[in-house]
DNA sequence: GATAGTTTCATACAAGTGTTTGAATTGCAA
DNA sequence: TTGCAATTCAAACACTTGTATGAAACTATC
């Protein structure tokens, strides 16, 4: 308790590095080394390096959830307990890309270990995901209040829909710009904020008729 | 050349072994066991592990985009140099949704393995994946003469989010079942592939006439 | 100011890693 | 068969990894 220096030092060195050079080859004296502390210090505060590196996703996970639901409760309320589906997308991608993205140099710490944490999966950080499913049935049900005559299966597809075209985005970044030549601005997190939610919207509200069951005229 | 038995061995006990357990904690002595050949036999063939790795990936890689070409291919012939969105976007996550989903019992091993690869990002691998640029402008070609009004931007985005849809859904395919509670049948991958298509159709035409015909492709 | 509880530190440990070596074996051509 | 290159093999190498240890240095309480 006395003086949390030493652990915070720890802390703040782990995640700059991670961030920097990933999970892969930040080894255990390297955080020491850049934290100014002893070896056994990372045993001693956090048990492994696994613990070290759980706490530092969680704590982010964290945050990024909370702003989630706080996005999430603020709408429904307003909406008396029904809130528009752009909205609640909203409430799902936006403080992740906001999070992640926008101009690299002003891009806080966390953000790019976040993004890290999305292109390498290390164990320690694919079971806390693993974990999320509570989280993301909030989501599920506010959208189901939101469209009530949408059969569950296709918000589940919408759901999943919206946070594949995030989470994507974020990870294939650099190779979205290359592709498009510069083309796609993904320092403008509003347009890419904008962008999900709209195709989820169409992918979510689309006419009822298609997609249901053409899966017969497969080419194969 | 004379006996490619040790080298083929090798291929298929690596391929099997990160199928199974992933790239984290399959080492050299794991694949020597399982492929009953001599520890030095790998650096003898291979030269080093990330280039078995590679070699691995390499391979699945082409089969993968050599069909993706040849329904891209075969599509804008039969439609006189253009070729309907609905298909050139088949052409695009088909095969690879295809390799990787449906019941896995019967998923092959290379199927798994490259589905590890697309979760666990190893370096070697991600190298590779940096080189597939020239192969997604192909795409971003045929998707620029199909719909000949839209913005390039608005092209780059189709791909990115159709890319994302496919990719995020082989990722995560059990955490989806879990969160519907099976109610999303991933085994049923021309589903899955119509759901993808459509959404990513309607990312690419959304406020345009949207008059073409998808049932052209039935024909196939 | 002695004491008990934390925290730091240098150091060692044990295990596992990919890779290399150099001798043995094999297979094939002359 | 002989000779030579390609392949296999056991063993060791060189190194890195996370973790454990036990003494030293602190810190706060009485």
């Amino acid at each position: 308790m006395a003086s949390d220096h030493t652990r915070s030092a720890i802390l703040a060195a782990a995640e700059r590095l991670y961030a920097d050079r990933g999970f892969g080859d930040v080894t255990l004296r390297d955080i020491v080394a850049e934290a100014n502390v002893n070896l056994a210090a990372v045993n001693y505060h956090f048990g492994s390096k696994d613990e070290l590196i759980a706490e530092l996703f969680v704590t982010r996970s964290i945050a990024t959830n909370r702003e989630r639901l706080r996005e999430l409760k603020a709408a429904e309320e307003a909406g008396g307990g029904r809130a528009p589906i752009e909205v609640i997308l909203r409430a799902l991608v936006g403080p992740t890309l906001r999070g992640c993205l926008g101009p690299e140099n002003q891009r806080s710490t966390a953000a790019r270990f976040m993004i890290r944490a999305s292109i390498e999966s290390v164990p320690p950080i694919r079971r806390i995901k693993n974990r999320e499913i509570d989280h993301l049935r909030k989501f599920a049900g506010a959208m189901r209040r939101s469209l009530p005559d949408r059969r569950d299966i296709d918000i589940y597809w919408g759901l999943n829909f919206a946070l594949a075209m995030a989470h994507h985005t974020i990870r294939e970044s650099e190779r979205l710009t290359k592709l498009s030549e510069g083309q796609c601005d993904l320092d403008d997190v509003e347009d890419v904020v904008a962008r999900v939610v709209s195709v989820a919207t169409m992918a979510l509200t689309a006419g009822k008729v298609e997609a249901k069951t053409p899966s017969r005229l497969a080419a194969r």
